[in-house]
RNA sequence: GCCCCCAUCGUCUAGAGGCCCAGGACGGGGCCCUCUCAAGGCCCAAACUGGGGUUCGAAUCCCCAUGGGGGCACCA
């Protein structure tokens, strides 16, 4: 059973090698949730130790994701902390100490094979349909003669010894205990030739170091889980709490995500990229509410802000099962956190959206149709398409639009000019003014109101589907409404 | 090939031996509301992978099978 009275500290490590996805995402939220519930600290650590795949700009990218996210770090690369420094690539000293003070203790060796050998060894391996492994050809050379060929500055690398005999458990929290067989495990490099440590030797030093007391990470880690654990036993240390995530399936549940499903979800107007997801009109709220239910769960209510979340967040609703990506899920959720936003504060989300389309916004029209819209659009940029007529100085329908439906274009035209004379009586032209006489009108006429409206709304807006007809009126104004349906008719006219 | 993990409606999940002929949400279908589109309300269809145990009793515990996923780098 967790103790969330115990203050934990957690910690998000992403590599700098690409765009921010969802799991990133994923695993910052549930650090971030059980940092705020127990009153922690929620750190964020750029794993940076692959200097050839670092792609300048995605540290930025993430610091800049976490934060739209509203998750922010209370340590980190630019924030600081008792702790640092938090990039992996700085810490380079540390690394090399540890590793040594492994060597020396017997549980790492120098290994001076060469890429060229292993590569072949791994070839004749598959050949006899062996499990690739290194051989343990430097396990082998003496202490002595190793630290000769290291003074003599031949080029090597430092290997983790992994016990021969017996077995290892580890436990996980959401599994249990896993136990393997230690000849399964591989003597891992730990050290690279650049100096650089690789995961295995980073991760643990800097959880124990920055004195992580629950570590989230991805179920891709469960294989190398047991020489995890062993390394951190091997330097004597505690270990955290290990939580692994489940990983996230492509949307059809058939395997992970791949780059070519993710090229199809954009042209869906979806992303598993944080970034994308922004200029898709998605909000932070939306998202967050939409990943924590994939790999957790709640029993009732599932609309849930932040603040609900780190009330009800915990480590025994965790599911270790992968999860297939759900977008329809997400527009959803998107939408349900979009109506809930307080008008003002949509408003102000939506307009860079029409700026972005290039339209010169006013924001008193904006702050009317935000309500409009509200309860019609599922991404912020949706409003774009449902409300962009109301800062075009002129509408243009397409005339077959303009006629409503089991009428002739004249009967249509007709319909308008009524309308018209009885709009042209309402001054001003508001909701309240102006919808009691049309009805009456309507009825009049023997039409239905979806036939008059319809003509008129196609007239005013331009468009099939709009806002409601008489509350776009009032918005857009008595005399290019007017106007509007004017040339309406005269188009109805013109079509024979 | 070897190692590891997982397994409840199409999808995300609740369920921690009797409360379950399995609950919620998305999606789907229907109805209501309605000036379009939505939103909202009500209703319906839809699952414990299979087989063995354990037990008075199993979705829940154990074993096997099957299926799915992940990993086997001087990448993380």
């Amino acid at each position: 059973m967790t103790d969330y009275t115990k203050p934990a500290r957690v910690r998000v490590a992403p590599s700098p090698t690409g765009h921010m996805h969802l799991g990133t995402a994923r695993t910052a939220l549930y650090d971030y949730l059980l940092a705020k519930k127990t009153g922690g600290k929620f750190i964020l650590r750029i794993e940076d130790t692959d200097i050839k795949r670092t792609i300048p700009g995605a540290e930025q990218e993430i610091m800049d994701g976490l934060r739209w996210l509203g998750l922010n770090y209370d340590e980190g690369p630019d924030v600081g902390g008792p702790f640092g420094p938090y990039r992996q690539t700085e810490r380079r000293e540390i690394y090399q100490q540890h590793a040594k003070m492994l060597v020396d203790k017997g549980h790492a060796y120098p290994c001076f094979c060469t890429p060229d050998r292993l590569e072949k060894m791994r070839q004749e391996q598959q050949k006899r349909k062996e499990a690739p492994h290194y051989d343990g050809l430097c396990r082998r050379l003496s202490p002595d003669e190793a630290a000769r060929r290291v003074a003599s500055g031949e080029k090597y690398v430092i290997r983790f010894k992994m016990p021969k005999e017996g077995s290892t458990t580890a436990h996980d929290v959401l599994r249990g205990d896993i136990v393997i067989e230690n000849k399964n495990i591989d003597d891992y490099v730990i050290l690279k030739s650049d100096g650089l440590p690789t995961y295995h030797l980073a991760a643990m030093v800097d959880d124990h170091l920055m004195q992580i007391t629950h570590v989230f990470r991805g179920s891709e880690w469960l294989g190398t889980f047991p020489l995890h654990v062993n390394i951190v036993r091997a330097f004597g240390w505690d270990e955290p709490e290990w939580v692994h995530l489940s990983v996230f399936l492509k949307p059809s549940g058939k395997g992970k995500m791949s780059k070519r499903e993710a090229a199809d979800a954009i042209k869906d107007g979806h992303s598993i990229f944080i970034k994308d997801m922004q200029d898709l009109g998605f909000i932070p709220e939306g998202l967050l509410n939409w990943m924590v239910l994939m790999g957790w769960g709640v029993s009732d209510g599932d609309v849930l802000t932040l603040n609900d979340m780190i009330e009800k967040f915990d480590l025994e609703h965790l599911n270790p099962s992968p999860a297939a990506i759900n977008f329809t899920k997400l527009d959803h959720f998107n939408g349900t956190h979009i109506r809930l936003l307080p008008d003002p504060e949509l408003a102000a989300r939506i307009k860079p959206y029409f700026v972005k389309a290039g339209y010169s916004v006013k924001d008193d029209v904006l702050m009317k149709l935000t309500p409009l819209v509200k309860e019609r659009i599922v991404t912020l940029d949706d409003a774009v398409d449902m409300a962009g007529f109301f800062f075009k100085e002129n509408v243009d329908p397409k005339p077959e639009e303009l006629i409503a439906k089991g009428l002739t274009p004249a009967q249509s035209a007709e319909a308008a000019r009524q309308a018209l004379a009885v709009l042209n009586g309402v001054n001003p032209l508001t909701v309240h003014a102006a919808e009691p006489p049309m009805r009456e009108l309507v009825e009049k006429m023997g039409l239905s109101a979806g036939q008059v409206f319809g003509i008129l709304r196609v007239a005013v807006t331009g468009q099939k589907v709009s806002p409601p007809l008489f509350e776009s009126m009032e918005i857009i104004g008595r005399e290019k409404v007017l106007a509007r349906i004017r040339k309406a008719i005269e188009m109805l006219e013109a079509m024979k």
